[in-house]
DNA sequence: ACCATATTGAAAATGGTATTCAATATCAAT
DNA sequence: ATTGATATTGAATACCATTTTCAATATGGT
């Protein structure tokens, strides 16, 4: 059986010589019960309504380091928010971003990973991690103007 | 023959009711000469050099007019600056960036486009835009073993 | 339990970017 | 050209997400 973020985040502590601590343990669970992507103010919210000690730089703290830990995948879109999202054991996955309302889709696309190890292959560079966003407007933004095409079920996460 | 690019910007002031004047002009030639990806301080300090009297609030703000008069592309990687493209005829391009050294280079590959829009219709986007970046080692820092602290003089988180 | 030190919370600092405001420059109308 | 309405400038200040400081507290090895 796989282990627990908790035994995880607990491993990497004693790793790195470091201690394990109530509020990082309920900050971590909060994190992974709050949606994708959130924003270290999101996280503070949520975490101050459980646990109204616990502190906004503490929040930012943890958040970098459940990074540094792997639990976490940090990203900066262009809203000027630095967001987290719990990497459990999910695929790597980039993302749709809807410019008017926020919306966040993901995808994957294992081609575009392909092409994406030649072109660096080509220009000697060793990957160690990309990002691949598109942004532009969801189908509910697009207003009432339906394409021609655009009709098939959804196949959303 | 193709318009210059103070034409351009003078079209597009003209056609917004914005004015032209001496600080657009000379802001917009030192940032087509300046490198790729200049970010508002380092042009900045070009402009200081050769213009002493124009002043810190005039670049950004000329900065971002560039971008929306389509003169310039404004992109955010992940050292914290927002940075300036100068876009004359060049063709769409993404970004390879060294996470030792910094370096940027380009590269587009039109395969990896035609999979995005197959992605976007898939998700019933509209695609405006999107930002494809690849984070890795170039060739020169493959080599180093030594962890090396930073040399830059600034710009480093 | 002791102790060295990692961590916390609150406040203040940081740093890139944005905004305010009085002075000045631009442009259309005269 | 001169005028007048207003866009723009430069300097200083505000903004705001994030980081750091620091004294108090909690943790883990002994």
């Amino acid at each position: 059986m796989r282990k627990t973020a908790v035994e995880l985040l607990a491993k990497y502590l004693a790793g790195q010589g470091l201690r394990s601590t109530t509020q990082r343990d309920k900050i971590l669970q909060i994190f992974i019960n709050a949606g994708r992507h959130v924003s270290a103010e999101e996280l503070y919210m949520r975490v101050m309504k459980a646990h109204p000690g616990i502190g906004y730089a503490t929040v930012y703290r943890t958040l970098k380091l459940f990074a540094a830990a792997g639990l976490a995948d940090e990203r900066r879109f262009e809203d000027g928010f630095t967001r987290y999202e719990y990497k459990a054991s999910s695929n790597h996955h980039d993302h749709l971003i809807c410019t008017k309302c926020g919306l966040i889709l993901e995808f994957e696309n294992q081609r575009i990973e392909v092409l994406q190890q030649d072109v660096a292959k080509k220009n000697h560079f060793k990957v160690q991690n990309h990002k691949l966003e598109l942004y532009g407007l969801c189908e509910a933004c697009q207003g009432k103007k339906i394409q021609a095409g655009n009709k098939d079920t959804k196949n959303r996460k």
